[in-house]
This record gives structure tokens, C-alpha cells and sequence, in this order.
DNA sequence: TCACTTATTTTGATTAGTCAAAATCATTAT
DNA sequence: ATAATGATTTTGACTAATCAAAATAAGTGA
């Protein structure tokens, strides 16, 4: 078995895998888990040793397909926690990271099972991150964000990539919630502003680097 | 922070002054641990300067306030996690020990707190056993057993004193929940046995030990 | 090419929890 | 009172995860 250290070492191996694709460097990795660089060297080893990741010295390190398994299999453990704990214990949307944070290594299969279940096989989380099957499979709806998207056009915000309580709170109060139809009414890269328009709301203005952090799909 | 380990300790030797008050020897809590004597006597020593407990050496040990505090509180998270995984997500009472074992270590306050709210402050988790308030306090309903209560006399069963997924499978299968209604017919000390009847179902024989374990109350 | 900067790795220590086995203590039985 | 028995404590060692700080490698600039 896994220990919750190497659950989460492999989770964040992953997720920066998927926002920066190719090698992940000691130092990199060191600051996502918030230890020191040679802390990670260590760590790196031993799940090499362990087949999780394949480890490149002085280079960098990927999971091997071991490895992304758990490292799925953790994050839809955290993911459909995240879920149940908004759906059914009426939990804040901006605090239940943290919670799924701890719950994501005591939770069995079972009662994970019924969890899924019971929220009806749920496709994505609270933020909009798809939620791995079972076996492992994930769908990336490949989006656009506030950042990029058509002007003018109706889009429907997807998927929130940042999962902090404070800019969950602000979106929250922002009326910019997965679900939420908006439209960008213009940008101005001078100013490093996107104006927006969210359905029954007033027309604000976002920074680009927020702007970015709010995926959006075409209706 | 406490860690889960040393929850653990807390919450056995709680459990076993219950059963046994006095001093809880060394040798003892070993084996309710799974742990060899000499790991039983470092970690209570680690307990007793962080003063969760008093430490006479080759005597034994006990909570203190502070110990039993906290030993409370796993315990109410124990305990409503397993009627929270029988109520809403219909786990068997059998198996809910298992789970909970593990998820009252990773549970926050705030969680464990809609479960209470969600589930109408309950009184006792599936087995019977009262649930410790949020302040610390338990209502142990001193009860008979079954093997020594009045005859012929209709019982209600309050509690069952045995967390084995198989013998709680065999009181599940003789409709001998906690909440069932029975009546001791008999008691037969030379055979070691007990003729029980219980509602709506047919006479049955416990032997004394299997009798004992379920705790009963008058109507 | 040589020195400089920066990331990475190595080394030595630390903490929590554990075991195996030797040493100690306290009781019982003779 | 002494020896035997049995529990307890101590000692030394190990694993997982970490840090601090020294050593090493790699790339960059001159």
C-alpha cells in the first residue's frame, strides 16, 4: 500500500504533468510539495525504485503508467469526496479542497463506491475537473478560457483552475460559477484586461492571469 | 496535532478503563495495540510528557483529563462516521468498524459536524454505543446483559459489546439488532447456555459468552 | 577556456513509530 | 530466604520522511 506521502507526490506529479507536459524538475516538484529540493531527489529515487516514476538524474522525472494509475486513482478519490461533500453535507465549494485533501487517503473503495453512486456517477467536481472512472480513464473536454475564447459568443464557464479559497470566494460572489453563461465583451492586452458578461450579472473586468483561470466551452 | 497513532492509544485505553477500570498494564495495551510490550512502554512515556496520561512505571497507566478528552473526541468521530456510513450510504453495520477505523483520523471538525447535524444529533452508532458530545460527555446507560438479566421479562437491545464484522453478521441473521425486543427463557448455567426468544422470530441459544455481548435494557 | 551562477545530489542528523533481544524487577513457590 | 517465573523496561537497530548544509554538475558569460 501507498502511504499518503507518495499518494500525494504522485497526484502532484501528475497535475503538473498535465499543465506543463514533458519532465518535471527536483526544484519543481520540491515547491509543489513544499519540501526542500533534495527531499524530492530522495523521494524521486525510491518511487523509481518502486516503478511509479521513471527518473532521469540531474534531468527530471515522469510517472510510468503505474504511477499515473494511482496518481487517477487518488485524484478520483479526491474529487468525488469533493463533490460529496458539497452535495451532500452542504459544504462551501471554496473550502472542500482542503477537506478532500486529508479524506482522499482514508477513503476506501467501497465507500467510495457508494459515494459515486449515490451522487449518480458524477462526471466532474465542484470546479469543474473531470472525475477519473474506475479503471482510470479521463475526459478533457480541450477548452478554450475567458483568456482566449471568441468575442461576442455565449460560453458556458466550465472548469475553475485554482483551487483557493479566496478566488473561489471572489468568483463565487462574481456570479462566475461552473455552469454560469458568460460573454467576453473585449479585451485590451495594454491594460492586461478581459471585460465580461456573465448572464443576469453586471459586466466586470478581469485580469488576463484570471481571466485564464476560468475554462470555458462553446453551447 | 495529535497523530493518528497516538489517537489510537488514547481511544484503546479509554475503551479499556471502560471495561476494566484502574491501570491499564503495559503488556495489556500491547496487545490491544498489535504492538510488543517495550513499543507499548516508549509510547506511554511520550503520552506522559505530553501529560495525555500518568505513567507509574511497572504498574500500568491511565488517561488523564486531558488524555480522555481527546480519547472522547476520536471516539465521537469513530462512532458517528459508522452510523453515517450505515445511514446515508448504507453500508452494513458489520463492516462500518473497519471503515470508520480509519476515516476518524482524517475527519475535521466541520465535517464531522454536518454528519451530526445531517443525522439529528444521534444518541449511539449501529452497535449501540452512546456517541460522545462535542464537549466530551457520554451517557452510558448501565444495562444488563443478556446473561444476566431478569427472565421471562421483555427486553429492549441497547447495544451490542463486540465489533466483529462475523458476529455481528450471526446477531444481524438471528434478528438480534439493537432496538429488537427479546425474552430469556432460560438459563442453564451446567450447559453454559441461554434460551432466548426474540420477537417475531424463533427461540434461539446463546452461550454465555455470546450472551453477554449483547446488553439489553427494560421497557 | 575559466570563472560564475544555479540546480541537483549527497551526507549527516532528526523525529515518530516500531521490533528483537537482553537486562531488570517483582512475585510467587518452594 | 532463595530460586524460578513472568512482566516490564532498556538498548540497539530499522524504516519513512524530512531538513541543513556541503559537494557536484551543468550551463552561461566573458
Amino acid at each position: 500500500m501507498a502511504t499518503s506521502t507518495v499518494e500525494n507526490y504522485l497526484k502532484q506529479l501528475y497535475l503538473e504533468q498535465q499543465a506543463t507536459p514533458g519532465l518535471v524538475a527536483m526544484g519543481r516538484l520540491a515547491s509543489l510539495m513544499g519540501v526542500v529540493p533534495g527531499t524530492a531527489t530522495t523521494m524521486v529515487k525510491a518511487l523509481a525504485d518502486s516503478g511509479l516514476v521513471n527518473y532521469e538524474p540531474r534531468t527530471g522525472t515522469q510517472l510510468t503508467p503505474a504511477g499515473q494509475q494511482l496518481a487517477l486513482h487518488v485524484l478520483r478519490r479526491h474529487r468525488l469526496v469533493e463533490l460529496f461533500l458539497v452535495k451532500v453535507l452542504n459544504l462551501d465549494w471554496s473550502e472542500v479542497h482542503e477537506e478532500a485533501e486529508e479524506l482522499e487517503h482514508a477513503i476506501s473503495d467501497k465507500v467510495l463506491d457508494r459515494i459515486d453512486t449515490l451522487l449518480g456517477h458524477p462526471a466532474a467536481d465542484p470546479h469543474g475537473d473531470p472525475i477519473p472512472s474506475a479503471a482510470g480513464d479521463v475526459q478533457y473536454s480541450q477548452t478554450h478560457s475567458l483568456a482566449d475564447c471568441e468575442l461576442h459568443q455565449p460560453m458556458r464557464i466550465s472548469r475553475v483552475v485554482d483551487q483557493g479559497a479566496s478566488f473561489l470566494q471572489f468568483i463565487e460572489r462574481c456570479g462566475l460559477r461552473p455552469g454560469t453563461i458568460v460573454r467576453v465583451l473585449s479585451r485590451d492586452p495594454q491594460a492586461d484586461a478581459t471585460l465580461i458578461h456573465p448572464e443576469n450579472r453586471e459586466v466586470l473586468t478581469l485580469g488576463t492571469t484570471a481571466a485564464a483561470k476560468l475554462r470555458v466551452e462553446t453551447i
